[in-house]
DNA sequence: ATGGCATAATTGTTATGA
């Protein structure tokens, strides 16, 4: 079972693209972020034209998240309790497994009012988590969460975005989540290694290989027992017109 | 210290991203 992460950047700017990459890859369940789309305006027909059912919830311009997958979804949850105005969060069930695509908010910058907004909302998820019954139920929790977890994870955690994405407050709350039973999979598989999920646009950053890998799969133990790879699509942040962030597909073996 | 690039609202400029 192949299980892709994907902060698109924009269902309609990246429309064919995305629908390329997904009928090149064939993942099994696709957890989209930043779709910047209402949910009139999602492209449900073109997905299912490639034989994926989708469940999303979005607004104009800002945000919007999604769950593709090739078999049927149930389960559908929408909107984190307490901040339900802004589309970050959508959960749903596939093959025996509950499935939650966030889009963590971004911080700005240390002390702003959208920082506080970001620990706020963390805080909103580590307190809601407990109610899908974690770590006993198999669980994947995958997106973007504006956060990368240890320095390796960053090009230069002391340059980065004015100390937003690597504050301690911000990966106390990540840790946070990890302490209610969710392991994040591509640390697990790969100790040591330092990869990146996105580059900015600008000064040739991607050339440069400046980025962070912000984008991730949290899994709850009997998921973790089955996962034999995550991998990152590098060569989908080369394209022309791509988005900023790089498709991350988790495998689990049957 | 700042800008740089991209998207989406609009048509000249602003908000946002990470």
């Amino acid at each position: 079972m192949k299980i892709t992460t994907w902060n698109v950047n924009s269902i309609h700017a990246r429309k064919d693209m995305v629908l390329d990459w997904i009928e090149r890859n064939r993942a099994d369940v696709i957890l989209m972020q930043e779709t910047k789309s209402t949910d009139q305006e999602f492209p449900v027909d073109d997905l299912g034209d490639l034989g994926y059912d989708a469940v999303f919830t979005g607004e104009r311009s800002y945000n919007g998240v999604a769950i593709c997958a090739r078999d049927e979804i149930t389960g559908v949850m929408k909107g984190l309790p307490g901040s339900e105005d802004q589309k970050r969060f959508i959960s749903a069930v596939v093959g025996g497994i509950r499935f939650i695509s966030v889009y963590v908010p971004n911080g700005q910058s240390l002390g702003s009012d959208k920082y506080a907004y970001k620990l706020d909302w963390l805080a909103r998820l580590v307190a809601y988590l407990p109610s899908f019954g974690l770590p006993g139920v198999p669980l994947v929790m995958s997106g973007d969460y504006n956060i990368a977890p240890f320095d390796v994870d960053a090009w230069d955690p002391k340059e980065v975005s004015g100390g937003t994405h690597v504050s301690p407050p911000e990966r106390a709350a990540f840790h946070a989540l990890e302490a209610l039973g969710l392991t994040d999979a591509y640390r697990a598989l790969n100790p040591d290694t330092q990869e990146f999920s996105w580059w900015d646009y600008r000064a040739g950053s991607f050339q440069k290989n400046m980025g962070l890998r912000i984008d991730i799969h949290l899994l709850t133990p009997e998921v973790m027992k089955r996962a034999s790879r995550v991998t990152i699509d590098r060569v989908a942040r080369t394209k022309e017109k791509a988005s900023d962030h790089a498709p991350v597909t988790l495998e689990l073996q049957a």
